[in-house]
DNA sequence: GCCGGGCTAATTTTT
DNA sequence: TTAGCCCGGC
């Protein structure tokens, strides 16, 4: 038996010796979280405390989960596949399909990425004639979602405002939508199996009295509704085994909670929090960094990183004048780590926001230094692929109005917008698909919409039979997809995507341990009597072998293939053998480490974010950003500003980032003396060709200066014309926006 | 049905 | 600046 406990420090072995009970990790950046968390269900297991099959592994990301499996395959000899490991939406994808008629769902019912339901939440607003910018659809997206997110429905919330009357009966006729056209969203993935749980007393109790030890990653990540959903799952004999980090919770504006964790230390009854806070990753001055700026937050949990390597280099500062500059630093300096031999792909460049990639990038191509930007499109999004899934969707259920529209004309058919309104009339009419709605047509769009109908049958009763890569194949052909990009010009790319749709269905059944060949069939796995006579403890071996089926024997691999392309987006750019320096925001390089980091436009209203500036809750989320951002850095760490920066087409003057006042001294390494960074930024605000050379003395205010004004609070000066009795300024006010105001009438005030 | 001009708004992102 | 959206003209 492998000894899988060495060479683990003490927090981290008492972390994954715990007792079965609930338990709270606080996992510092570069602690070794995802190695205590693999580690305890292997020490769990072998210890034979539990069966795998009792463990229930969540997270947030499929990449995590993935990552979580390798390493357990490496330490078990035992089938990893009686364990539940995967991702929220995953797993509560598997529960529905298990349990779709409880829910309420078709066997093959199929998921909305946020896009499609874009898409379906246009078409309702359209089909009711809303064309209203106060219900404009993405509002009523994110309502419908954080709606879900809070686990209520549209009956349960309270009418008490005009604003929320009309998006309740919208959020309403949505979920109405979806249901008869057989789609769910990824909230409702969540959400549906929570109330599945919640009405069914004897399916409730079988999963609370399989799942006894629930493992969450990143717990600091999770929502309201996942917080009740675990603790629904765990009440009885289950408990719960949470690793976060309240110091990285970078994704409240997407409805995570960071406030879970002190919660859950209530309510799950935690006793001891463990806190591993010794850090495997980053040398000393980087790791003070991080610990200084974070101890700036008041609503923490009390953390503080230390690490046995030794200080290391100093962080290294660089003030531009502009964000030219910023970038042929960036260069520069890349270019000396190169000469030092450091590979390009270990050295990441950070940002706040997509948009600062332009200008470093263009230094970057300039100068021949190959780089790689993330957060492009993903494989699953590309509108080819997505096009030929639209197909898929079809074939698989006709229903689905967002799949139908999306390839109802395209390529070109001759079925114009004028056609579909009628046939989405016809629709509407007979409460039907448009898809079912087609023989009712009259005129000539009949004929049209005649042959998209055959096309679609032929691909029904071609699925099945042919195993699914020949379905894919098959749908590329008869969509004439393949055929309509021939033409394109630039469409070789696109058909080599497509083409590579066959080879992801293939690779998606050899994952899934099938064979190609087995048709596809549907066997109701679920048997409710069974499960009403094992609430006590053993669990009849019936069930528990359906449970570790793979998806692709509770549903038609077709079927099952399609939730896969709509769960997993694909990693857009994962394989890149190319040696290169690696662009992205602060936001995705959360997890990721690198030898080198580089993070950029530390300026206010940039970072931190102008939006985030004015509640407290927000000023700490950004600074839990850049501590995320500071904490990827193994070995040598860089921070940039710029004076002046382009943004939104205007060159806007920026003041360095209140970051930088919470950094140690002692660490950092400014590429001018400190003296002198005040004289300096005179000077340059005086050479700038915005300002007349001598106005900084004459009128005694100077661009790029805090003011406070008595109706429009602090502001920035970003901008000062005429001169002495005509002088006005240009100023940036923090709730009024930019203001021109006459510097010899305004009460300004200068703020220090 | 398609193209181009004008207007507007402008973080962060996984499933 | 630029991407996305809407509208009008062909």
């Amino acid at each position: 038996m492998k000894n899988i406990l060495h060479n683990l420090n003490p927090e981290q072995l008492s972390a994954v010796t715990l007792p079965v009970k609930s338990a709270l990790i606080l996992a510092g950046a570069g602690s070794g979280k995802t190695r205590v968390l693999t580690t305890r269900i292997a020490w769990l297991i072998q210890t034979g405390q539990l069966h795998s099959s009792a463990i229930l592994a969540v997270t947030f990301t499929n990449k995590a989960s993935k990552e979580m499996i390798t390493r357990l395959e490496d330490m078990l000899p035992v089938n990893i596949r009686s364990m539940w490991i995967g991702t929220f939406h995953g797993l509560c994808n598997r529960l529905l399909r298990s349990h779709h008629i409880d829910a309420g769902l078709a066997a093959n019912f199929q998921i909305l990425d946020s896009n499609d339901q874009l898409s379906a939440v246009k078409r309702l607003l359209k089909s009711l004639n809303i064309d209203d910018e106060n219900y404009s659809p993405r509002d009523l997206r994110s309502f419908i979602n954080s709606c879900k997110e809070q686990g209520l429905r549209a009956a349960d919330i309270n009418v008490n405002h005009s604003y929320n009357q009309k998006f309740i009966e919208l959020y309403k006729l949505y979920d109405q939508q979806c249901k008869s056209e057989g789609v769910i969203d990824f909230a409702e993935l969540l959400l549906r199996t929570y109330e599945i749980l919640v009405h069914n007393q004897s399916l409730r109790e079988y999963y609370q009295s399989r799942f006894q030890h629930i493992l969450v990653d990143e717990f600091q990540d999770t929502n309201n509704l996942q917080y009740k959903w675990l603790k629904l799952i765990s009440s009885c004999s289950g408990t719960v085994f949470a690793v976060g980090d309240d110091d990285q919770s970078i994704y409240a504006f997407r409805g995570a909670n960071v406030g879970n964790m002190k919660t859950f230390e209530r309510e799950f009854l935690v006793e001891k929090v463990i806190k591993l806070e010794k850090n495997y990753r980053s040398y000393g001055h980087i790791l003070s960094s991080a610990n200084t700026l974070i101890a700036n937050n008041t609503k923490r949990l009390g953390k503080n990183l230390h690490t046995d390597a030794g200080l290391g280099e100093l962080i290294k500062v660089y003030e531009s004048t502009n964000d030219l500059q910023e970038g042929k630093w960036i260069v520069e300096e890349t270019k000396s780590l190169i000469r030092k031999g450091i590979n390009l792909s270990e050295i990441a460049i950070l940002y706040r926001s997509n948009a600062q990639s332009r200008v470093i990038e263009h230094a970057l191509f300039s100068a021949g230094i190959m780089y790689h930007v993330y957060g492009g499109q993903r494989y699953f999004e590309r509108a080819e692929i997505k096009h030929a899934i639209a197909y898929l969707q079809l074939i698989e259920n006709p229903h689905n109005n967002t799949a139908f529209l999306r390839v109802v004309n395209f390529p070109k058919r001759g079925i114009g917008i004028r056609a579909l309104e009628r046939l989405q009339n016809i629709a509407k009419e007979h409460n039907i698909s448009l898809y079912s709605a087609i023989p009712k047509m009259t005129g000539k769009s009949l004929t049209m919409l005649r042959v998209f109908f055959k096309l679609i049958e032929e691909g029904c009763s071609k699925a099945k039979h042919l195993p699914l890569p020949e379905i894919v194949m098959s749908v590329l052909d008869m969509s004439s997809l393949i055929k309509y990009y021939q033409g394109e010009k630039e469409g070789t790319d696109r058909i080599e995507n497509l083409e590579q749709l066959v080879n992801a269905a293939t690779l998606f059944l050899a994952e899934e341990n099938l064979e190609a060949s087995t048709p596809a069939t549907l066997i109701p796995k679920y048997q409710p009597k069974n499960v009403i006579s094992l609430s006590n403890s053993k669990a009849s071996p019936q069930i528990v072998e359906n449970d570790s089926l793979p998806l692709t024997e509770i549903m038609s691999p077709l079927s099952a293939f399609l939730s896969y392309a709509s769960l997993e987006s694909g990693n857009g750019q994962e394989i890149n053998g190319k040696d290169a320096l690696q662009l992205m925001t602060v936001h995705s390089a959360k997890g990721l480490e690198f030898d080198t980091v580089f993070i950029t436009g530390l300026e206010e209203g940039l970072f931190p974010h102008e939006n985030s500036k004015n509640e407290d809750a927000g000023m700490e989320e950004e600074r839990r950003l850049m501590y995320v951002a500071i904490t990827r850095a193994k070995v040598r760490l860089y921070m940039s500003f710029s004076q002046n920066r382009m943004l939104h087409g205007q060159v806007r003057h920026n003041v360095r980032s209140r970051f930088f006042n919470e950094l140690p001294e002692d660490s950092l390494e400014w590429s001018l003396p400190k003296s002198q960074q005040y004289t300096q930024l005179s000077n340059e605000f005086s050479n700038n060709k915005y300002v007349p050379k001598n106005t900084v003395h004459k009128i005694g205010w100077y661009i790029g200066e805090n003011v406070f004004h008595l109706k429009f609070g602090e502001g920035v000066i970003i901008n000062i014309e005429g001169t002495s009795i005509n002088a006005r300024a240009r100023i940036n006010f923090v709730k009024y926006g930019v203001k021109l105001l006459d510097l010899n009438v305004a009460k300004l005030e200068k703020v220090h």
